[in-house]
RNA sequence: UGCGAGAUAGCUCAGCUGGUAAGAGCAUCUGAUUUAGAAUCAGAGGGUCGCCGGUUCAAAUCCGGUUCCUGCAACCA
């Protein structure tokens, strides 16, 4: 009910241009005109400022394959409305972005469309600016960093070239991932089931040369996760890849003399091998192949290699593998076992040969009962009859004693892992008095392999020598050909301009053609951010003395044990070759102490989920029943996935279901069903009795991709809604760390609400009958909503603090309808709204902001603080049971006394006949909240 | 198979350390407005909190079991 009140004055719209024609929400308007405004203004710059507290939030940075996608957008605007909480929080926020630019899809277009990769690149590089603009991010545009830029690469090599003076970067010969669709080799991290991670093409092994980056050296480093807030799934994951066991290398004899080390983490049982296994690629299988076993041998090696990865996992468990023919010696107790190869024994594990003890491990149990070989239990279990091993069906795996096992019969054995377990210590202590073995730490990780064997990428920036050496090149950068035609091949094999250079020593030298994984250009990143145009080095000293480390890292949790892994590993690499030596003298001159700031790059790590698209299917229906005025009176309802029509009355996939009326598309149409209850429901993948409202009805979720067409186009949204909608539907529609499938139909209850809010700020607020209580519930409301945005939006939960600011709304609606609150309560709930909505939704909040009469920005308001007292409920209803049944409500002081509160529930009016039944028998009292009776 | 998360309205979710009558957005329905629809406004319906058992004065919440779903790792010696 807008009026004339005089105190309406003091919101004078100051925008006469948007606000005086009409006072509709034009969303493309007010958005376009307030991200050309905070340019202009460059509020978003982020300059070094001593005097304040940093902030470096960063978000992963986006590979320009094309368009900004709804995954950008849900990534991308949660970690801006926290840059942006956090600045009004009155920090130094710095949150830049940039793009990883190099990478096989450019090189793929190149192919595809006869387009230079280079050019690809900066075009979708051009369009993805553009549009990460319209989501009104608070973006710092001018620390841009693009790792294909030469300005960037540089400092790739440089840090290759470093690595490779620390002994880091080394070449190595190793079985490696190779794609042949890709024509390159790939790290074992981006290889998942036998595909490459990206592209989903198979890999298969092959021993190749290649550069590897010694990770492993800081294996144990990178389990260290102290002073890390990061997500717990996280750590787990890269701790399983990692994948430290204890235990202890064991050395056998061939019968020819050759030593065979095996890694195991049960040394305890080594009296208890009774064979070897080695993996079929293990150098010494020729040697120890005899005559007889030769064409055996080297057919399972042949059909090995042959296989993939993949294909190799896909088969069944069944264990496959073939007699050497070779024998070696036990070390404790001079056996002569026989030497197998199989396949589950893989060389990139351990030592590539196992010591098998089918008594207590299940393979090797596994593998001895297929080939009838020889188990010999060495542990008489705890509490049990001691093994009879023809009896035997599991290999026993748990605790008791060793037997038959020499010098260390007798000991206990534990479920405990390494050294803690006394038989393992024992056998340890065992191995290393007799010169048979050391305790050994074996790790799952492998060396980073960096090489790649294409064009679009830092090339390594190394020189083959004659002589047959390797150095680094004479001149940094190495500059990647431009002039170059593309067949699928990287074009530097054969590029003889490219090749042709000389090595140190003035001789003529072959280049390195390959060119290094794109992981290293985003290993260090965030470096180039603080000063992308610096030419004396990755980053400026002043700048990272500052700015370092970064404090809040957001961004998926796909790269778990890839980008997120070798980040860490390559800045304690940084750290070690001494990098950080003049950032660390600028930090001492600034009073900032540097110990401990270059151990890990990020503080804080959140990782979002993923905005699946919707696609819908149902359960296939076999009906059969009565028909009933076109509808369908089922007698039984039956799941059946292969059912086809004419198996029943109705056959046809569920779409709907409204309690027990089903919608069945059965071909000619939808197909209306009744299912009485007594109607038997038979859905075989759920165990006993079911009912209908088990079914599963069309609704399915999966990720958005082109060839299923359910990708959602944030472009189109952002010109339909806007972005400020767009940006807080997406904060609101999902659990931010779990995400969830797009409803299309969603977001417009979204849009209602920045429509509400706009007509909250807009309208004239002309106080009526003002009523003290109500200003005091309307304050509370607001400083109660404080406390929970504030507390949510610093943990990430976008969901409720959009929810927290929707209830917000509706109080203040309603206030607006009675108007019975004092003029500055309202303007108060106003601008909190405002100020607490304004990092999601930045365009329209700093329009309203404005119109109220404000100078300055919302964005560079101090974030609101709750005031306890203002928020705490004074008067209360407390609820009074009797015997745990509510019986009555009673208004009482928030302060009241257990005393009290029991004299007050007691003489109640609605529980006195209650009282009259029984005597009392016990009183709870919770002030204030509430008071149960027991009574009878 | 192991580890983790989860199961609350038709859908997506909230409900913190047990305590009022289980909430929100969307969807649905009714009414107003409209030639009609959309939009808007007013209102309504809809939940055995997966299932079984336990602890308690009191359980969606804690404990045990069970079913289903989902993520990750998967022959790791």
């Amino acid at each position: 009910m807008p009026n004339q009140s005089p105190d309406a004055r003091h919101r004078l719209p100051c925008r006469p241009h948007s606000f005086e024609a009409e006072m509709e929400y034009q969303h493309k308007e007010i958005e376009q005109r307030w991200q050309a405004a905070w340019e202009e203004a460059g509020i978003y710059r982020s300059k070094v400022d001593w005097s304040k507290q940093k902030y470096y939030a960063l978000t992963m940075l986006p590979y320009p394959s094309g368009d900004l996608h709804m995954g950008h957008w849900y990534a991308m605007t949660p970690s801006d409305a926290r840059a942006r909480v956090m600045r009004m929080k009155g920090f130094n926020v710095l949150f830049p972005m940039g793009f990883d630019a190099f990478g096989l899809p450019a090189e793929n277009a190149a192919v595809q469309r006869n387009i230079h990769p280079a050019k690809w690149t900066y075009e979708n590089i051009d369009r993805m600016r553009s549009q990460l603009r319209s989501m009104g991010a608070m973006f710092d545009w001018e620390r841009e960093a693009v790792s294909c830029d030469p300005t960037y690469y540089t400092w790739t090599e440089w840090f290759f070239k470093q690595m490779y003076e620390h002994q880091i970067a080394y070449r190595g010969e190793a079985m490696v991932n190779w794609s042949d669709t890709l024509q390159t080799v790939l790290a074992n991290e981006q290889v998942i089931d036998g595909k490459d991670e990206r592209t989903g093409q198979p890999v298969i092994q092959k021993l190749m040369e290649q550069w590897f980056f010694a990770l492993t050296n800081y294996a144990d480093e990178l389990l260290d996760f102290s002073g890390l807030d990061w997500p717990d799934p996280i750590k787990t994951m890269q701790t399983n890849w990692i994948g430290r066991s204890e235990g202890a290398e064991v050395t056998f004899k061939t019968e020819a003399g050759d030593e065979i080390v095996v890694f195991t983490t049960r040394p305890d049982t080594l009296w208890g091998a009774t064979f070897m296994v080695l993996a079929p690629e293990h150098p010494l299988v020729d040697s120890l192949t005899s005559a007889a076993h030769r064409d055996a041998v080297e057919g399972y090696r042949v059909a090995a290699a042959a296989q993939s990865e993949l294909e190799r996992m896909e088969e069944s468990r069944e264990k496959t593998g073939v007699f050497t023919g070779g024998y070696a010696i036990n070390p404790v107790n001079n056996e002569r076992i026989p030497v197998w190869i199989a396949d589950y024994v893989l060389l990139s594990y351990g030592t590539g040969a196992i010591m098998a003890v089918p008594a207590h491990d299940e393979r090797d149990f596994a593998f001895a009962r297929q080939f009838g070989l020889h188990i010999a239990p060495v542990i008489h279990p705890a509490g049990q009859e001691p093994l009879d091993e023809p009896a035997m069906t599991d290999a026993y795996v748990g605790p008791g004693v060793m037997v038959n096992s020499g010098p260390i019969d007798g000991v206990a054995t534990t479920d405990a892992k390494g050294r803690a377990n006394p038989s393992v210590a024992a056998a340890i202590d065992w191995l290393e008095a007799n010169n048979a073995g050391k305790e050994a730490i074996n790790y799952r990780v492998r060396d980073w392999l960096i090489s790649r064997q294409r064009y679009w990428g830092s090339p390594i920036p190394m020189v083959h020598r004659k002589d047959g050496g390797v150095e680094v090149a004479q001149e940094l950068p190495v500059v990647l050909p431009e002039d170059v035609e593309f067949d699928g091949r990287s074009p530097l094999v054969d590029d003889e301009d490219f090749l042709a250079t000389v090595d140190s020593d003035g001789n003529p030298a072959r280049r390195e053609t390959d060119t290094m994984d794109t992981f290293m250009c985003s290993s260090w990143y965030w470096f180039r951010y603080l000063s992308p145009q610096f030419d004396a080095g990755p980053f400026d000293p002043e700048e990272a003395a500052y700015w370092l480390p970064v404090d809040v890292y957001t961004g998926g949790a796909e790269h778990a044990v890839m980008h997120l892994l070798y980040a860490r590993f390559f800045v304690k690499a940084m750290r070690d070759m001494g990098v950080f030596a003049d950032t660390e003298k600028a930090m001492i001159e600034h009073g900032r102490d540097p110990s401990g700031l270059f151990d890990e790059p990020f503080l804080m790590l959140r990782n979002q989920g993923q905005v699946l698209g919707a696609e819908r299917f149902g359960d296939r229906l076999v009906i059969d029943g009565e028909w009933d005025h076109g509808r369908l009176i089922a007698s039984s309802v039956r799941v059946d996935d292969d059912a086809e029509t004419g198996a029943g009355e109705v056959v046809g996939e569920l779409m709907r279901r409204t309690e027990n009326l089903l919608q069945v598309e059965a071909g000619s149409g939808l197909v209306g069903v009744e299912v009485p209850a007594e109607a038997p429901v038979d859905i075989p993948a759920i165990a006993g009795v079911n009912d209908v409202t088990q079914l599963k009805h069309h609704l399915e979720i999966q990720r958005m991709s082109k060839s299923k067409g359910n990708v959602v186009n944030p472009d189109e949204l952002v010109e339909r809604f806007g972005a400020d909608t767009v940006r807080t539907h997406l904060m609101f529609a999902f659990e931010w760390q779990k995400g969830g499938p797009w409803d299309e139909r969603g977001i417009a209850g979204s849009r209602r609400f920045i429509e509400d809010v706009w007509k909250l700020g807009t309208a004239e607020y002309a106080a009526g009958d003002v009523s003290e209580k109500a200003t005091a519930d309307l304050r509370r409301k607001v400083h109660q909503t404080i406390a929970k945005v504030d507390e949510d939006m610093v943990d990430f939960k976008w969901n409720t603090a959009v929810a927290a600011l929707m209830t917000l709304r509706n109080t203040m609606a309603d206030t607006l309808r009675t108007a019975d609150v004092a003029a500055e309560a309202w303007t108060e709930a106003l601008e909190t709204l405002l100020k607490l909505l304004a990092p999601i939704a930045p365009h329209v909040t700093d329009e309203l902001w404005h119109h109220i009469g404000q100078a300055e920005s919302v964005h560079l308001q101090p974030w609101p603080e709750s005031d306890a007292a203002l928020a705490a409920e004074n008067v209360v209803t407390m609820v009074v049971q009797v015997n745990g049944k509510v019986r009555d409500r009673i208004e009482v002081s928030a302060s009241i006394t257990e005393e009290d509160a029991t004299a007050a529930a007691l003489a109640a009016e609605k529980v006195q006949s209650w009282l009259e039944q029984g005597g009392v028998r016990k009183v709870i009292a919770r002030p204030p909240k509430l008071v149960n009776i027991v009574v009878g």
